[in-house]
DNA sequence: CGGCATACG
DNA sequence: CGTA
DNA sequence: GCCG
């Protein structure tokens, strides 16, 4: 998978301006007569194997023996031996270097560049279908689109000159191949389709809900604001649906969606989403406090004030009696770190829902790192989550920590996590522990991991030093802050910090697409191929995605999430 | 019609 | 089930 | 709810 030759640079070079085989949009071709000119379709055979490359041909054969295919589209299908004479390029290439070794840039420009399962679906149904689905490079879509055979007569004319077409990986199945800024042109609508997806998750709906999120990851990366004139366009993107795509364009008539409004008036919704705002309560927990009849935050603080002990895993109502979980509380209570329990959540909720600045972000990756720095030396640190994302305002702040040495730097790192953690409790720094994990001990039946991360997940809250000798109560500048904490062997360092950048769409759909196109298998404590388990360990970013068959990705490219 | 990320407590 |  |  590795290209040792063809190493070419992004510069368009070179070879002449290719000739123009435009199809005739005479009226002619209206006629149910085959046209004398046939479709050429070119075939790259790079990454087919011969099986598939008969199943493409024998599909080119079939289209032309049907006649209804070739009265209701007017063309046959020619196969063509070279790129510049074809119409159009099929291929399962999806990157530009690898397409570049076939044909060159300029002339994939001037076709239509789809995947086999166009040819498949367009023989199926017995007609040229639009090639926006089937673009096989996000990066060409536009062209795609354009140069698809199915509307180069009708669409000519009004051909506006599209010139931002720099952000053009959006059309891509898998959101990890996409560039999702942190805003885009159509926030407005993507909100709203947010409020569809929450209301699906808050009531169980879980399939449902990721669809929604599929979707809004999808209009994320789109680059344009989307109007009337749009539709097909987004109709054609992937995970639009009919479902969805109707709820789009009702936003496009209406500039609202009725059902959105619908829930949010909704009382149940209301209280189901402020119930989920406290650490530790989720949409299950959540909907079982709604139906003993409680309602508001304040009920909750009733609710729980007897059992002010109670944990927060205790929430639930209907104890499945069968299972007798094993208490999850032996690790803080080893290091004598006190439990986190909903009237403590309760507490917290208000500083938890501020957001958090960058400056303050940093301040306290400095404050972590300087402690750090006082019981091991060498290690090495990066903030990653929404803030390496490009947020100016964080929810919480994530430290992946590792050590420089790549030999020793395990052992170096081996229990950090909780003398850490430890420290900076006593020091008042750290005022709360909702987890904290430590090396598994390696296991041998599942040889599949072995043992590599340490995370804690606590809360901090800075020593206000503003102090002027008066003991004045000022403002506290600092209140409680979500820390994430994360110690990786140096080996997966590069692992983690990809698998701690987010987003979480982002996040799901690398793993799903190492799953489901190469076979590998990806978490945040490491690579590895799926059917003998061999490991990986990326010595950079670059490395992590090139190692998946990904383009990288800039880090502020890849909000996928709302 | 099955699958949808994956792991841990 | 909740969290990342 | 959408995809293969």
């Amino acid at each position: 998978m590795t290209s040792p030759s063809s190493k070419r640079s992004a510069s368009e070079s070179i070879s002449p301006p290719p000739s123009k085989r435009k199809r005739s949009c005479s009226p002619d071709s209206f006629f149910s007569d085959v046209s004398e000119s046939p479709l050429y379709v070119f075939l790259v055979d790079a990454k087919l194997n011969g099986e598939t490359i008969e199943e493409l041909i024998s599909l080119v054969d079939q289209f032309n023996l049907n006649d209804t295919a070739k009265s209701q589209t007017g063309v046959e299908l020619q196969l063509s031996l070279n790129a510049e004479d074809a119409d159009i390029i099929v291929t399962e290439v999806r990157m530009r270097a690898r397409l570049e070794r076939h044909l060159d840039w300029v002339t994939a420009k001037q076709k239509a560049i789809v995947t086999t399962q166009w040819l498949r679906d367009s023989v199926r149904s017995q007609q040229l279908l639009p090639c926006g689905k089937y673009a096989a490079l996000g990066e060409l879509y536009e062209e795609t689109v354009h140069n698809c055979p199915e509307n180069n007569c009708a669409v000519d004319a009004p051909s506006k000159a599209k010139k931002e077409n720099t952000n053009i990986r959006y059309n891509h199945r898998y959101a990890c191949m996409r560039n999702s800024p942190l805003n885009c042109p159509n926030q407005v609508l993507i909100k709203k389709l947010a409020v569809l997806r929450r209301h699906r998750e808050l009531e169980g709906l879980d399939v449902q809900a990721l669809s929604y999120e599929r979707a809004i990851s999808v209009l994320k990366a789109f680059p344009h604001h989307i109007t009337a004139n749009d539709v097909q366009q987004v109709s054609d993107l992937p995970h639009i649906g009919p479902k969805i795509l109707s709820k789009i364009e009702e936003f496009i008539q209406r500039g609202d969606i009725t059902e959105c409004n619908d829930i949010l008036s909704e009382a149940r919704y209301q209280s189901l989403v402020a119930f989920t705002e406290i650490y530790g309560i989720g949409p299950s927990t959540a909907r079982n406090l709604y139906s003993l009849g409680l309602r508001t935050i304040e009920d909750l603080e009733k609710h729980y004030k007897d059992k002010d002990n109670a944990k927060i895993q205790a929430t639930r109502i209907q104890a499945p009696a069968k299972k007798t979980f094993t208490s999850p509380t032996s690790k803080l209570r080893e290091l004598g770190l006190p439990e986190m329990t909903v009237k403590e959540a309760l507490l917290l909720r208000e500083d938890l829902n501020v957001r958090i600045p960058r400056s303050e972000v940093e301040e306290i990756r400095d404050v972590i790192m300087n402690e750090l720095g006082q019981i091991r030396r060498g290690c090495v640190s990066m903030i990653t989550g929404g803030y390496r994302r490009g947020k100016i305002e964080s929810n919480d702040i994530d430290i992946v920590i590792s050590h420089k040495d790549l030999k020793s730097g395990g052992d170096e790192v081996k229990g950090l996590c909780a003398t850490l953690v430890k420290r900076l409790y006593d020091k008042g720094i750290v005022t709360h522990v909702m987890h904290l994990s430590s090396f598994r001990p390696h296991n041998t039946l599942r040889t599949a991991h072995w043992d590599s991360l340490e995370k804690a997940l606590t809360v901090v809250k800075l020593r206000d030093n503003n102090n002027n000798g008066t003991g004045q109560k000022q403002n506290q500048k600092h209140i409680h802050r979500r820390l994430d904490l994360i110690f990786a062997a140096p080996e997966v360092y590069w692992t983690a910090v990809v698998g701690w950048t987010g987003s979480i769409m982002f996040e799901r759909d690398l793993r799903f697409w190492a799953k489901q196109e190469k076979g590998m298998r990806f978490d945040s404590s490491g690579i590895s191929r799926r059917h003998d388990s061999k490991l990986y360990f990326p010595k950079s970013e670059e490395e992590v995605f090139e190692l998946l068959g990904l383009e990288w990705i800039d880090p502020t490219l890849r909000n996928a999430d709302m």
